[in-house]
DNA sequence: ATTTCCATGTAATGAGTTACATGATTGC
DNA sequence: GCAATCATGTAACTCATTACATGGAAAT
C-alpha cells in the first residue's frame, strides 16, 4: 500500500500564507521551507486539479496579459483548511534515509582516507554556507517577521536545522582528523597505481561476513 | 535525465564485505548502515541479475535443500570492484530533503502548540531509542571488530548519526520549552471546537504572503 | 499453535523529477 | 543579444516499496 500523500498537505498548507498560483507555491516552497520540504511543478499542477476537484481549494482565474498563460489563483477553502487539521494530528512516517556520503565512508576502505576526507571536506564546506543561509534566515524571522503568528513555528524549524548543522561541523571536524591520523597505512591495496598499468584491477582481499 | 544509481553500487559495496546471496545482502543492509541505507527486495535481486549480466558480479548456486529455492551466491569480480572504486571518488549528490515532522511544525499554528509538543516528544522518544541503538553498535565495533579495516570507516558513519541524534535531543528540549511558553496564547481561533459543532470549519485568517 | 526464518522472485502501484512546449517581458 | 522571469501544463521516465506466491524447518 502507498504511503499517505504528504505532498498535498504540502500544498495545503502553503495555501494557508493566502491565495496563490501554483507558480507561487512553488516560489514559497523554495523560500520557506525549502530545508526540509520541497514541490516541482510536475507535482503541485495535478495536486492541485485533484485538490480544487474535492472541494479542498477554490480556482479563479486573472486574465493578465494578452498571449501568455492566465494566472490561476487557488483559494484553501474551509474543507481545505479542516483537511490540513485533520491531517497535522496525524504521527509522521519515518521517510527510509538515504546518505551518499555516508554510504561513500561505509566502504572507504577501499578508496583510502585521503578521498573520504575530500568528500568530507566538501561536505563541511556546503554546510558552512548552509549555516550562514540559516543565519540570514533567522535575523529576518526575528526581526521582519515579529508580528507574524507563523514566525514561531518557522522559527522551530530554523533551530531544527541549526542543531543538525553544527552537529555535522563538528562530525566533520572530529572525522577529518580520524582520517589523518590513519593517512599513510589501511590503505587498500592498489597495485594497479603504483605500476602505472592504468585499468588493471588490484588484488581484492575479502573480508569475512559481520552478524 | 536519471541520476546515477546508487542502489547498485550500494550493493556492490555490501559485496566487498564477502560472497553473499540477495536475502544475505538485505540483512547485512538492515544490521549495518541501515540507519542511513536501505535496499529492499524489490531492488536487489532485480539489481543482482543486471550487475551479473554486465560482468561486475559472478553467480554461483548453492543446492541446499529440496523443495526449497536454491541459495544463489555473489561474488565480486575484478570489474565489479573496479566499478565500486571509480564511483566512490564521485562527489555526491544531495537527495532532495523531506521532513515530515518539520513539515507539521512549519504549519503548526493550525494545530496549536499542545499538537507540536506532542509530535516533538514522540520524536525524542524516538531518537532516545536510537541512540541506544547506536551506543550498543559503537561499543561492538570497538570491541569485537577492532582488527576489522573497515572498522574505522563505519564507526565514522556512526558518529555521524551519534552527533545527529544529540543535536536533535538537544533541539527537542529547546522546541519544548519554546512550546511551553506560548502554551494558552497564540493558538489558532477554533470556534467550532468551543460550540462543539463539530465539522464546522473555524474561521481562517489570511496571512500575507512571504518574500 | 503460531510466528519467524530461510530464499527466491514478480507485479502492481506509487512517488517524484526532468524535459519539453509556448511566448512575451524585463534586466544585464 | 542573451538570459532569466513569468506561467501554465504534460509525457516520459526512474526509483522504490509493498504485497503476493511458495513452502518446509525451527523456534517460542
Amino acid at each position: 500500500m502507498a504511503r499517505s500523500n504528504k505532498s498535498r498537505f504540502a500544498v495545503l498548507g502553503i495555501l494557508t500564507f493566502g491565495p496563490m498560483s501554483g507558480y507561487d507555491i512553488r516560489k514559497v516552497f523554495r523560500a520557506g521551507p525549502g530545508h526540509f520540504w520541497q514541490e516541482s511543478y510536475g507535482q503541485i499542477y495535478p495536486i492541485l486539479r485533484a485538490l480544487e476537484s474535492e472541494g479542498l481549494v477554490e480556482r479563479r482565474i486573472e486574465h493578465t496579459q494578452e498571449g501568455r498563460p492566465p494566472r490561476k489563483v487557488y483559494t484553501l477553502t474551509n474543507r481545505g483548511g479542516q483537511a490540513l487539521r485533520d491531517w497535522l494530528p496525524e504521527p509522521t512516517e519515518p521517510q527510509p534515509p538515504r546518505n551518499e556520503l555516508l554510504l561513500k565512508l561505509f566502504f572507504g576502505r577501499h578508496g583510502g582516507p585521503q578521498l573520504c576526507a575530500v568528500h568530507v571536506r566538501r561536505s563541511r564546506d556546503a554546510l558552512r554556507e548552509t549555516d550562514a543561509r540559516y543565519a540570514d534566515i533567522e535575523h529576518m524571522l526575528r526581526t521582519h517577521c515579529k508580528d507574524d503568528p507563523d514566525a514561531v513555528y518557522q522559527l522551530m524549524t530554523l533551530r531544527y536545522g541549526q542543531h543538525v548543522t553544527k552537529a555535522l561541523l563538528d562530525w566533520c571536524e572530529e572525522s577529518l582528523s580520524t582520517l589523518s591520523k590513519s593517512l599513510p597505512k589501511a590503505r587498500v591495496p592498489s597495485r594497479a597505481e603504483k605500476a602505472g598499468v592504468g585499468k588493471r584491477a588490484a588484488g581484492r582481499r575479502q573480508a569475512d561476513r559481520r552478524p
